[in-house]
DNA sequence: CTCATGACCTGACGGC
DNA sequence: TGCCGTCAGGTCATGA
């Protein structure tokens, strides 16, 4: 379900109940969701410790600790944190964090897609969840030259596909990786490495300013998508193409315009007059 | 290496 | 009402 700014969302949401709080208690629900080390090493890792920051890299929370750990959470489609007095007997838990009186922290998703593991603090950048992520949406070294280079190395892949793949632009997914191409009017079907300098920077300015836009909206519910306050994302209302299969066009106005196709295996939607 | 596809998991929705 | 197929914010392993 989140994609970066619902990510940032969590993260601006849940960390003033997180940060400078002592995790007195891990239990883990669902082990098979908890990757790298074992569970034993997650919750020792974490107990006892204070959590000190909680930041974002791409999709992935990171609770950096007051030792030499940091979890790292990937909330996959439908992850959802929950804070809220003590444990109810709750389906889909992955994860529980015990504060103090009584608080808990829960990861829970319906899905259960979603990954959590464990990194010495130094080394969290060499951690397999974050090793190959590419650039951060707002990262100044992100110019249009460097992003024109990085898609060269695609032989024959769709733009659509590209931006989906989080080794370029970590972050973006399928509805923003819809709403940028339509605002950038490039065709999802383009091959990554034709697009010119010029191209990439319209492309790279629509990023920024939807997902800057997305993050200040606080995400985009579209069903299950919920911050750490339980308050639904305000960006759906902004969506010009995603889910608006057989609509007009918002920009060309062309009634039954907006097409639906399959790239990659993900639906993508696309208004074909504005998107050549 | 590159790319498409299925697998993971559960629920919501539309058609019959 | 109920059953069935399809689809859903992500990512990874597999194999051509």
């Amino acid at each position: 379900m989140p994609e970066l700014p619902e990510v940032e969302q969590v993260r601006r949401t849940l960390a003033p109940k997180l940060v400078g709080q002592t995790v007195s208690s891990v239990r883990i629900f669902y082990p098979e969701r908890v990757f790298e080390v074992t569970p034993v090493e997650f919750r020792r890792g974490i107990v006892d410790s204070r959590v000190k920051k909680l930041s974002r890299r791409g999709k992935y929370l990171l609770m950096q600790t007051d030792r030499q750990y940091t979890a790292l959470i990937g909330l996959g489609m439908t992850g959802r944190f929950i804070v809220e007095p003590s444990l109810e007997p709750l389906d889909y838990l992955i994860v529980a964090f015990g504060l103090k009186r009584n608080r808990m922290v829960k990861l829970y998703d319906m899905r259960r897609f979603s990954r959590i593991s464990l990194a010495e603090t130094g080394k969290v950048g060499q951690h397999p969840f974050l090793a190959r992520l590419g650039h951060e949406f707002d990262d100044k070294r992100l110019t249009p030259s460097v992003l024109r280079k990085e898609l060269q190395r695609f032989r024959r892949r769709n733009i659509k596909s590209v931006l989906l793949d989080q080794g370029v632009i970590a972050g973006l997914g399928n509805i923003y990786a819809n709403e940028v191409l339509f605002a950038a009017k490039l065709n999802p079907e383009r091959e990554a490495h034709t697009l010119n300098v010029n191209e990439c920077s319209v492309l790279l300015g629509t990023t920024r300013r939807i997902l800057r836009k997305a993050i200040e909206m606080g995400g985009t519910t579209v069903r299950n998508f919920r911050d750490a306050d339980g308050r639904d994302g305000r960006y759906a209302s902004e969506l010009k193409v995603y889910l608006r299969e057989g609509q007009p066009c918002p920009r060309c106005g062309k009634k039954n315009e907006i097409r639906r196709i399959v790239l990659g295996g993900r639906s993508t939607f696309y208004c074909p007059r504005c998107q050549k």
